[in-house]
RNA sequence: UGGGGCGUGGCCAAGCGGUAAGGCGCCGGCCUUUGGAGCCGGUAUUCGAAGGUUCGAAUCCUUCCGCCCCAACCA
């Protein structure tokens, strides 16, 4: 292509929503001299979950289209609810979706002297005091959505004795809830945020990164904006709750601006924009109701397949390039919003249908003896590992004289629409032969316990030479050489599609609403041979079942796979 | 009853005064050694409602309706 087609080529991609359409109009404009810092701001007081891999995907995403920077930031405020596993946790994940934060793992406490410094400052130029309500008086003195709030007698206390305060406060000398440091703004505002919001509290509590130094921590509107503006982060996103905090956050900023080389968001300082949050049904998304779900035992752990967070997800099988179609899918607007799990799911059976190898597996197993088949000998194919893709090699698969297939690959009395297995009936098996059922063999309780059938010597690989076909083709494990393996099928978590919805209307709480099947632990399972050794994390296409991957719970000789989602499977959906 | 945010097909979502993108889902058809995958076609005379402005409105104005958020020393 010359030079002169690519600068005048339309561009490809313009901004895709909302917000990179103010940072790219931002750009242009030259404002913050063209530079584009973001952050990701996670509090490390729970595990991340698919709704903080939007807000990654945002965060990380748009500055890197912009040639900017995004900073990891732990929002560690509140020490009694932090924990380092937590920050430990979230590194994972955020590594593991595939972004960098180039060693700019930032946190808030990392500030504390400066935030604290700020305080001060706040004090001497009268914008804010000490205030020594109770909580349940400051309570009654905040208003309500309809009447304005009164000012608490404490209000008006000098500026040198708000000092004292203040610095007694983080020098200890007062007991949790004596006293706090406020922001002297509006009590009748009808923003209920601007009725002087509560800027430190006292805590004697350890902090998981500055121990005992500190029993005064900053709240979230406080230390927030401050920290955007220490970083110089120029876009701050966060979710629509926070709308109504966005004064507070310029108020905050423009604050402590007045001084020299400090920036206010009108001279070109951070600026805050907010986005809907991402739902899916059928889960629930809150850290709090996470957290309930973990500690009640409801699930196994944070990383649970069966959990919305990112490590669950991962556990469960879904690749990290999934996650972030899924994210750039579902899109970023202001409209509170419900993304069905369905487009989750059709995410990952994209990816991968196009890059995980296949192979068979027998979930529940029932046995084909093929009578003409000679007992000591024994077949080897070598198969593809996958259909449309000669680069994922191929693997060498057993086959002999008795082998397994699925329970539901065979019926006595097949229904019109039914193509598989059945008396007298010809099937092909997967890559190896075409195979007749002669007879089923029942137990005294009148259940099939066996089949016997015959094979056609003339169809190795698959194809008869007369040309004759058959409706369908089974999967299936030699019996001989078969791994045994134990295999866990999920469901959805809640049986409900808006569990809290649906508890409200029942009178109970989500946790009523747990789909009791959400987990089938299957044990005695077939694989094939290479499936053997399958390292914890590898995935695969069990061929018409669905993808599955390699548990952790994996030890050398059972395996144990985790089924990440079904196959798209009309007969199932026909045949509920 | 105060403030704020939001209403485009079943679920998302473009659209920015010139006559409704796209994805998921769904419905047909083709193809197929995975009832998978792939391919082709269909799926909103209408944008919460009603008025108004305009040659022309999802886009501008007015009113109304509905949903969500805010009264933690949580984030």
């Amino acid at each position: 292509m010359s030079e002169s087609n690519a600068e005048t080529a339309p561009a490809v991609s313009g901004p895709s929503d909302f917000i990179r359409e103010i940072v790219a109009a931002d750009v242009a404009a030259g404002n913050n001299g063209g530079r584009v810092a973001t952050r990701f701001p996670p509090e490390p007081n729970g595990y991340l979950h698919i709704g903080h891999a939007k807000a990654i995907c945002l965060d990380f995403g748009v500055a890197t289209e912009f040639g900017g920077h995004c900073n990891l930031r732990f929002d560690d405020t509140n020490p009694v609810k932090e924990d380092v596993e937590y920050v430990d946790s979230i590194k994972d994940d955020v590594r593991w979706l595939g972004f960098e934060w180039h060693g700019r793992e930032l946190y808030a406490s990392d500030y504390y002297e400066q935030l604290y410094q700020f305080a001060e400052e706040l004090i001497r130029k009268g914008l804010a005091y000490v205030d020594s309500l109770s909580p349940d008086e400051m309570r009654q003195h905040r208003g309500t959505l309809t009447e304005p709030g009164r000012h608490s007698p404490y209000r008006t206390r000098r500026v040198d004795e708000n000092l004292d305060l203040f610095r007694r406060m983080r020098a200890g000398e007062f007991q949790d809830g004596a006293h706090v440091l406020r922001a002297k703004i509006d009590m009748a505002s009808p923003n209920i945020t601007m009725r002087d919001p509560v800027l430190y509290r006292i805590r004697h509590a350890d902090h998981h990164r500055t121990g005992s130094a500190w029993c005064i921590y900053p709240m979230y509107d406080y230390a927030h904006p401050l920290s955007d503006a220490i970083e110089g982060i120029t876009h701050s996103f966060c979710t629509l709750e926070y709308v109504d905090h966005r004064p507070l956050y310029d108020w905050v900023i423009d604050a402590i601006a007045t001084e020299p080389g400090r920036r206010s968001p009108g001279e070109g300082g951070p600026r805050q924009y907010e986005f809907a949050r991402l739902n899916l049904n059928y889960t629930v998304m809150s850290k709090r109701k996470l957290l309930q779900l973990v500690h009640q035992q409801h699930v196994n752990g944070w990383d649970d397949p069966r959990m919305p967070t990112v490590s669950g997800l991962r556990r469960r099988g879904y690749t990290p390039e999934s996650i972030r179609d899924f994210c750039a899918r579902v899109g970023v607007a202001r409209k509170e919003n419900v993304i069905d799990v369905g487009l989750l799911e059709h995410c990952v059976r994209e990816d991968l249908n196009r890059r995980a190898p296949r192979a068979m597996a027998v979930l529940r197993p029932l046995k084909l003896v093929l009578t003409n088949y000679p007992e000591a000998r024994s077949d080897e194919f070598e198969i593809a590992s996958h259909p449309d893709d000669a680069s994922l090699g191929s693997r060498t698969v057993p086959f002999s004289r008795e082998i397994y297939i699925e329970r539901d690959d065979f019926m006595e009395e097949p229904p019109k629409k039914f193509f598989r297995l059945a008396p007298g009936r010809e099937v092909r098996l997967r890559n190896a032969y075409l195979v007749t059922c002669t007879e089923a063999i029942k137990n005294a309780a009148g259940e099939i316990v066996e089949l016997r059938g015959t094979y056609d010597p003339a169809t190795r690989g698959g194809n008869a030479l007369d040309g004759r076909k058959v409706k369908a083709t089974l999967h299936w494990v030699s019996a001989a050489h078969a791994v045994d393996a134990e295999i866990r099928l999920y469901d959805r978590l809640f049986t409900a599609e808006d569990p809290e919805g649906a508890a409200e209307h029942a009178g109970g709480d989500f946790i009523s609403q747990l789909n009791p099947c959400s987990l089938e632990v299957l044990g005695g399972c077939k694989l094939e041979p290479s499936l053997g050794n399958a390292a914890p994390g590898s995935r695969y296409q069990f061929e018409r079942l669905g993808y599955f991957a390699a548990d952790p719970d994996t030890r050398t000789g059972a395996p144990v796979f985790n089924r990440t989602v079904s196959l798209k499977d009309s007969w199932a959906k026909a045949n509920p």
